[in-house]
DNA sequence: TCATTTTTCGTGTACGTTAACGAAAAAATT
DNA sequence: AATTTTTTCGTTAACGTACACGAAAAATGA
């Protein structure tokens, strides 16, 4: 009995049982002013009643209407290339996006320094975009840039390390403590009974700090909370370079002997090739992030495990929330945590980010 | 100098520039009969230098084509849940292209049921559909419904395990030999000195064994390749009951003490029961698959490690491979093997399939 | 040469939505 | 009551492509 047309209800239909022209419809459906409450009440209860769904081709097709995304995260570095990844998911799903009408523009800062941060915010700020995604790394700075988008009313996500506290639409990233928690787990696998285990924050400016300590402290926690007598030392390594690290790490081991080395962050190559080149071995070596470097020690047995938590999709959620928050005007979850992979030298050539 | 209308090249500049129609146009980019050699031509140049992209919002606008998938894979039966999650991702992917005029149509059959196989796969045979994903799992009735798709000049998908050598459009799963390859290497983390490996094979159907077996050769090889003398133990249970897998068990445990437990599927919440209800400790675990009965033994330190490999975007892969072949025939893939995750008590909860 | 068939092509409408323009109705002001 | 202003609404032309219909042109047959 079906006709053909069924399951087209369009603003045409919805005009004639409204008994209004599509104009009208249009009018409520986009809400735009210039329909008495009346009428427009009688339209919104038969767009319900007919759970009508527009047809996004012809509107799309119809509507010249553009929207502009904009993207704050550090730039690829010769010290580090993690953020390759995370720009890559950003280019992914501007490129997903584009044909719908949306713009994402990249925008950087040097993880060392806080002046180009302020810059390139400011560009952002008087350049007239509808949603912004970043990577607060400063907190002083970036609470400033975000206040002044919530002035303005700009949805804001956060990716990779978290403010919390802040009137943003969503952080996606991972949960820092559960990683540092997880890392201890594989430690303890390693070397059930007797462990000394060193911990290296590798980091040039304080103020990302933040973001390692969480991690170190879900580090500690686990063996606290199981109860495990083991020795953990840490060391704070604020130069970036690899004579100084070198330094840094020799001076260490000459004091104790280890079994085990917890890399906060994703320069556990820099450690690796000090071990490598100084034929250190018996040290179980442990690390974040799946990269070029990393991978290379991985192979080659130094380091043993690294964990990684999908920065590619970080970018790529991110500017899909974005979307999804301003054009399906979808809800979106408030903390999208990222899985926490392991990986090792059998698995990671099946690793995607 | 930009004119506010360029980037917009469509039939309508094409047919100017070749004083044609854009009927004439229309007929070339849609390959249909009726136009002289000689304007196709100069019109497939035209397009060829303008890089013509055609508006796929118009396209889908204007066109009333529509495309049917059919999906075959084994249903979700209260011995398994596993194939929850491929059908999870079918249904995303189903949802997602719906609105480009694709209807997905689930097909099951019972995994200890040859005939049920068949029948479904005739009925898709039968049921003019314009691409097909499937689970061959088993392999001689497989050949018959391939061989038939192919004659029908169908696209095919497998996910989930392979049969080489077909001409199919692409494989989407495990790397089978690889998954069991890790395995090892875990069980080589868990106890670096002396161990003694059971493994388990729990299958009724045969036919299913060609995959299991591959793990179990990938499992048996690590060994052998890196020369430690462990000592490796196999046995088949082939009735799926817990009453017999636990004789079984029982049978096996009193002939020998073993360190680490592999089971090959992800039948490993039963062998979990039964070390759970028998006390039976200081046994490692390893299995497969994030289900239910598993993350339950994986939390109460029953199961140490599960392999996973991604069952939901199997499903949502295969789905999409098939759309970007045959909507926006692009190249696909031949062998999309699936990354191997590690799941442990401390990133269960933020695995996402 | 004329009629007939076949090939090649142009015209026009439809798809569902957007948005500009202006008409009609209602409200406010004189 | 007449005029002006404001609010509410209808009409219509796009958007770029698909496709049916039929006209013109070319090829074939007599």
């Amino acid at each position: 009995m079906e006709k053909k047309n069924s399951g087209t209800v369009g603003v045409k239909e919805i005009a004639r049982l409204a008994n209004v022209s599509i104009g009208t419809v249009d009018r409520v459906l986009n809400n735009r002013v210039g329909v008495s409450e009346k009428t427009k009440a009688k339209i919104l209860k038969i767009i319900e009643e007919l759970n009508y769904q527009p047809n996004i081709f012809a509107r799309r097709l119809a509507s010249k209407k553009k929207l502009r995304f904009a993207t704050l995260i550090p730039q690829v570095s010769e010290e580090t290339t993690y953020w390759e990844a995370p720009l890559q998911g950003i280019k992914q799903a501007a490129n997903e996006i584009k044909d719908f009408g949306i713009e994402v523009i990249t925008f950087f800062f040097d993880q060392n320094n806080k002046e180009s941060f302020k810059t390139s915010a400011s560009k952002i700020a008087s350049g007239e975009f509808d949603g912004v995604l970043m990577a607060p790394m400063f907190e002083e700075e970036s609470t400033a840039f975000i206040e002044q988008c919530n002035h303005q009313k700009i949805p804001l996500v956060f990716i990779n390390s978290d403010i919390p506290g802040f009137n943003n639409l969503c952080y996606i990233g991972p949960n820092l403590y559960q990683s540092g928690y997880l890392s201890a787990h594989i430690v303890n696998y390693l070397s059930p009974s007797t462990k000394k285990t060193l911990i290296v924050n590798i980091s040039k400016e304080i103020d990302l700090h933040h973001h390692l300590l969480r991690k170190e402290e879900g580090f500690r926690n686990y063996f606290e909370q199981n109860g495990h007598s083991n020795e953990l030392t840490k060391i704070d390594i604020q130069q970036t370079d690899y004579p100084h690290i070198k330094q840094k790490l020799a001076d260490q081991l000459k004091k104790d002997r280890y079994d085990v080395v917890f890399v906060t962050n994703s320069r556990v190559a820099t450690v690796a090739r000090y071990f490598d080149e100084n034929k250190i071995e018996g040290i179980k070596l442990i690390g974040y992030d799946f990269l070029e470097d990393n991978i290379h020690y991985l192979k080659n047995k130094t380091i043993d495990f690294l964990i990684c938590q999908k920065p590619q999709e970080q970018g790529y959620k991110g500017v899909m929330s974005l979307y999804d928050h301003l054009v399906l005007n979808a809800n979106i979850e408030k903390e999208q945590f990222m899985p926490i992979d392991i990986i090792t030298r059998e698995n990671f050539q099946y690793y995607s980010n």
